[in-house]
DNA sequence: GTCTATATGAAGATAGAC
DNA sequence: GTCTATCTTCATATAGAC
């Protein structure tokens, strides 16, 4: 049985997504318009509002899932670990997630100015979630002599800032494997937090 | 002797970059008119135009202006230094001239994408300047055996990444002060590299 | 579900009066 | 040097045919 002429809302649902996520990332949200999105499905542009209400809809969504699957990502976490085991996995963990998903986290931290009010208040509790959780293992290792740090919450900052970076130069096929990089950072960060 | 009634060349052109800053770094360069610079500085968007020729080198001419500004800076590194002064020196520096010019920071960074071609590679070498100044650090001791880097490059991305991203959370008249904050943000760079 | 057509507004940049 | 007025293009979003 045939479908309806030009009916596919199941894959061109995802595939507007793809391609607002792409754009979003490489010109910048303001900068992309809803006609360029729907040259890069291969649809007119009224077409496009079957899937999204508008242009912020888009971006929210594409911001709220990134937190979403960074936060399920956080919640495999092992129980029952060490501190240093615990910073480790964390220190791995963001940069596996990070390094696999450049074009959603260019936006998730480039685009918040461009968010409404209440969608930037959202973006930002899930944020503050995931920041919290790594400022939990610096605290619990202060705690246990494990590590050496003397403001847990700019320690946080520090090294979050300082492996989410690794998205300004590394590309998969360089110099260094992901797993040699990996190495690396957790070298620098378990020194810096003098475990 | 009364000026010609309207003549303000000399202060509207600093008002006109000092708007353009502002509102580039608040809402984004693609997202930011004309016409709203005009309204910010008092003068009819017609006006702009005989301060620039156009919207992009208003860009350009802040991103080089800062960029001009900090290998300036750099430039003051005192001569005869061991490589661990010299690190603290660039750490304190950077910490330094980063905070007190938010926006020109935020700016550096967030739209490297809104340059012309042309403009981007004059902007990349600049920045490419002031990382070399700090893997030459790292390298010369690694020589002396006063640092442990297994990979000057990556700890030159790394630590860059670590010190700008005080930026995203730092104001003048939080909790910490900012000799404070240099000084927990040194502890971890130099432990970070193995000093 | 997608199309064409369009309503409505705002953008960058320029011309010419004062 | 600044103004008003305007050219031209493009934006988001919607209406209604198929």
């Amino acid at each position: 049985m045939a479908r309806t002429q030009g009916s596919h809302s199941d894959i061109t649902g995802p595939r507007v997504r793809a391609a607002a996520l792409h754009l979003f990332a490489q010109h910048g949200y303001a900068a992309v318009s809803m006609r360029q999105i729907a040259r890069e499905v291969g649809v007119q542009a009224g077409a496009l509002y079957n899937y999204t209400p508008d242009k912020q809809s888009l971006l929210f969504d594409l911001m709220q899932t990134h937190m979403t699957e960074l936060l399920a990502a956080r919640d495999d976490m092992p129980d029952g670990a060490t501190p240093v085991e615990a910073l480790e996995h964390f220190t791995r963990l963001h940069l596996r997630f990070h390094s696999e998903r450049p074009d959603e986290v260019f936006i998730a931290y480039m685009e918040l100015r461009n968010l409404t009010p209440e969608n930037f208040t959202k973006i930002e509790a899930l944020r503050r979630s995931y920041e919290d959780s790594l400022e939990t293992i610096l605290r619990s290792g202060v705690s246990s002599a494990d590590f050496e740090v003397s403001d847990p919450k700019i320690a946080t900052m520090a090294v979050i800032a300082m492996l989410t970076g690794v998205n300004t130069w590394f590309r998969e096929g360089g110099r260094l494997s992901l797993a040699e990089v990996e190495q690396i950072y957790w070298d620098m960060v378990r020194k810096a937090v003098g475990a």
